[in-house]
DNA sequence: TGGTGATTACGAAGGATTTCGTAGACAAAT
DNA sequence: ATTTGTCTACGAAATCCTTCGTAATCACCA
């Protein structure tokens, strides 16, 4: 397991972590279970060990943790979700955006229907930061 | 050409395209130039023929178009920088924010310095938004 | 005890991405 | 005309990602 690399999980793995992060630490099988429940649309079921090379893939590449003392597995997710959508994020500003996260923003905000409470909320954080600034 | 399908650019394909709209249209050698131009880092150069061979799987996917008239060949970004960074930005946030937008911005200000001139401009938009929400 | 079902480990196929080597065509210069 | 250099086209290697089949193991229970 390398050490000191930002984590970069592929499309499946990401949906793997999401499951994890909602259900909080699970077994192969309920990974699985959720996987497909979460696929209502009619692409093909995901085989069940293919949830499970994708699981010890995971493990190796150090995205998840487990507990093997029995005999069925226990996974969870190795960090926070909030630190992946972080990485992502900026990865993303870097490659697509020249790393301008605020143009990222404006486009976000243009593109999106934002609800009043969340214009709220995105204002008030605003307001935040430059009191913060001012004193 | 497959049609009707959103620009999923590759990392390299993404550089390339990042070239184009910068540069405008523009040979294979320019293009590598301004590649490894870019590249002030430590990393190996990218081969002319590499590329090359990018820009043609390029032209047959339709993220780029060409003119083809003389010997040398002049690419251009099939599409506009903005469209794909939509693109880009939408299928971020539904893959790793769940859906919500709002989350991924609210996330994306708290982690980046954002100018005081950059938060009057967000503020701005918001009320703009809020204004053509009461009328 | 022997069979049934679930689980893990492993390997490999198939596709996509990135890389580059080589061959053939063409143009300019000597 | 021959050489030299640049360009396109093509194929293929190397790697990664996703998928699943198969074999071995284990637990349970009839």
């Amino acid at each position: 397991m390398k050490t000191n690399e930002l984590p970069q999980p592929t499309e499946a793995e990401l949906e793997i972590l999401t499951v994890l992060w909602e259900q909080g630490p699970a077994t192969v099988r309920e990974v699985n279970d959720k996987l497909n429940e979460r696929r209502s649309d009619g692409s093909k079921e995901i085989g069940y060990t293919t949830t499970l090379k994708l699981l010890q893939i995971m493990f190796e590449k150090g995205l998840v943790t487990r507990n093997a003392d029995a005999r069925t597995h226990i996974y969870s997710a190795a960090m926070a979700q909030t630190d992946v959508q972080r990485n992502m994020l900026q990865r993303l500003v870097d490659t697509a955006f020249q790393g301008s996260a605020m143009q990222m923003v404006m486009q976000a905000l243009g593109d999106h229907d934002a609800s009043t409470e969340e214009l709220q909320e995105i204002k008030a954080l605003i307001e935040k930061v430059e009191q913060l600034r001012k004193v």
